[in-house]
DNA sequence: GCCGTTTTCGGCCCGACTGTTTTCAGTCG
């Protein structure tokens, strides 16, 4: 049993509480408890041998105790009584938006709803507006909620496939008869979800290999095990696809199950110019009909002539013209980041302290890291009062006096409805590095919250925007924005823009970053939001991210070094 | 249920926003 999967259970445990009414803290304490494990660098396994769970911060007695027998033996008696309380389904309800612990209670209560399916069909036949506290326009918000949740439902995050992809991966590559092994599809490209869980191996025993796959620890379903391909369900319910080819044939496989379509597509159309034809079996001449090439990806982008092409840009938009003109990026790497610009410590909603989170950076090979809790606004999230960054200043300053990761002065604000920040400017003067992100007022009109966004832009302490659009990916739509004016006064008012790399925010987003640098010449910062020291590891998923928005070094500001990064910082100061 | 430079008991996260209300409940962050 994984960290995520225990987080999972003590989540589904909080939201049964949360149904049943019971105290608020208590639901909160699971939550947090959920949130500490997940995503914490080290195995529950590990930490209960080694008695160190309770040391985790979330984790007391009571809870250790539950995690510990959910571990030994597979279930938890606190867990199983509360299911009989609290039918499962009912959770799927909470997960679309508008629908929390009151609303699931009162569908299932009330109308004996349990699935999404029956609130559906409960909605069609408007059976929801007769329920007290519930109208139609509420009925109208849960549809469109149902509609958001399926969409999102359909593809998963990167950050769910990735990690168990490698993992497959990993065990396949300890099996002899394994050749070469790599993940394909959407996956490699690292798009922000995932349709399926595609890998690529070359062997010359496939029924041994498709064999080794199908009986792995954790697979719950084979739903087929050919010569070619081996189909399973894993428990958490996750579908991987191996292909298996032969050596001879791997780089061309790699590169047509790699995709994306559109991009296969315009390989294919320089290669019938060139009187040669592409297929997942290699480069062939039409003429001859004989096998040209096909062993490896770097093969088959050579003899189109063509340089290798990163798989994050093998989108079809424009990678093939570049390539031919020799204009590929020369992409960002997570080597290049020399930092992390966006951490929440216990200063405010983070649950890690600043000597976690330093330690984390160190093994991470930063050279520096900005603690950007929240502000004081946002009380919600513990947002820091004057005395509070008085405190936080004065650990920093001692912390920095001995480490080699220097701890960076932040903040995140909050932009008022108006645009106005948390603090005046002689606070804000403090803070090395200043972001401002919109928290709530979703529902302003899209002229209101551009120049929310651009009044928060002109201020000179303000260095960066966090989560620029608010999108949440498959709950949460982005806000409307004039993304254009906003791109225009960023790049002309030296602001950064975040790609917030907390997997179901990846925002900016790809697309938009390609858009902003392009068209305006913007530049950015990566930050994870981590909340926790583990999250810190969601750089990849924002480096990723950027990525595929073509973005090199240079778009980054945490690319530089740190006495070059300040002077970055100082200069919209000075300028504006 | 967790946690402690006020506390081993008694606090914890509360403001904005929406939709349902006519003074408030539920959701979200």
């Amino acid at each position: 049993m994984k960290n995520d999967d225990v987080a999972k259970v003590l989540e589904n445990i909080a939201d049964m509480l949360a149904i049943l009414e019971k105290n608020p803290f208590r639901v909160r304490a699971y939550l947090r408890a959920a949130s500490a494990i997940r995503g914490f660098p080290t195995e529950v396994k590990i930490l209960l041998e080694e008695g160190k769970l309770k040391e985790v911060r979330g984790i007391g007695e009571s809870i250790a105790l539950k995690i510990q027998e959910l571990i030994e033996k597979g279930s938890m008696g606190y867990y199983e009584e509360l299911k009989e309380k609290v039918p499962p389904a009912v959770l799927e309800l909470m997960e679309i938006p508008h629908v929390g612990p009151r609303k699931a209670k009162v569908l299932f209560e009330e109308l004996g709803i349990s699935t999404v399916d029956e609130l559906l069909e409960a909605i069609e036949k408007r059976k929801l507006r007769t329920l007290k506290g519930f109208g139609e326009k509420m009925e109208k918000k849960i549809k469109e909620g149902i509609l958001l949740y399926r969409r999102g439902k359909e593809r998963i995050l990167l950050s769910e496939a990735l990690p168990l992809a490698e993992e497959v991966i990993e065990k396949l590559k300890g099996y002899d008869e394994v050749i070469k092994i790599d993940k394909a599809g959407s996956l490699r490209r690292m798009k922000e979800t995932i349709g399926d869980i595609d890998i690529l191996t070359s062997t010359d025993k496939p029924r041994e290999v498709i064999k080794f796959f199908t009986e792995l620890p954790r697979v719950s379903q084979v739903l087929a095990a050919g010569e070619t391909k081996g189909s399973v369900v894993f428990e958490n319910g996750l579908q991987i696809d191996l292909r298996v080819v032969s050596s001879f044939s791997y780089g061309a496989a790699l590169q047509y199950f790699t995709g994306s379509k559109e991009h296969n597509i315009a390989l294919r159309e320089i290669a019938r110019k060139k009187k040669l034809k592409i297929s997942e079996y290699g480069v062939f001449d039409i003429k001859k009909g004989r096998k040209i090439c096909g062993e490896s990806e770097e093969e088959v982008y050579g003899i189109l002539g063509l340089p290798w092409i990163p798989p994050p840009l093998r989108e079809g938009k424009g990678e093939v013209e570049a390539a031919l003109k020799g204009e590929l990026p020369r992409l960002v790497g997570e080597s290049d980041i020399r930092g992390d610009l966006h951490v929440h410590s216990i200063h405010s909603d983070g649950s890690a302290r600043i000597e976690e989170i330093v330690k984390i950076s160190e093994e991470l090979g930063y050279e520096y890291v900005a603690l950007c809790d929240h502000a004081q606004r946002l009380k919600v999230a513990r947002g820091m009062g004057l005395e509070e960054i008085e405190r936080r200043a004065e650990i920093i300053e001692s912390l920095n006096r001995n480490s080699s990761v220097k701890i960076l002065s932040g903040i995140e604000l909050n932009i008022e409805n108006d645009g106005s920040l948390d603090y005046l400017n002689e606070v804000l003067s403090q803070f090395d590095f200043v972001i401002a992100s919109i928290h709530w007022g979703f529902d302003q009109t899209k002229n209101e919250l551009t120049q929310r966004i651009l009044r928060a832009m002109e201020n000179p302490y303000v260095h960066g925007i966090g989560h620029l659009t608010g999108r949440i990916i498959g709950k949460r739509e982005p806000y409307p924005l004039n993304l254009e004016e906003i791109f225009k006064r960023a790049s002309e008012t030296e602001t950064y823009l975040e790609i917030n790399s907390f997997p179901d925010r990846l925002d900016l987003k790809d697309e938009y970053l390609k858009y902003a640098k392009e068209e305006y010449g913007c530049k950015f910062f990566l930050g994870t939001d981590a909340h926790g020291a583990g999250q810190m590891s969601y750089m990849r998923y924002g480096v990723a991210t950027a990525q595929r928005g073509w973005l090199e070094p240079d778009d980054i500001l945490n690319t530089l070094p740190l006495k070059k990064l300040k002077e970055s910082l100082e200069r919209k100061r000075t300028k504006v």
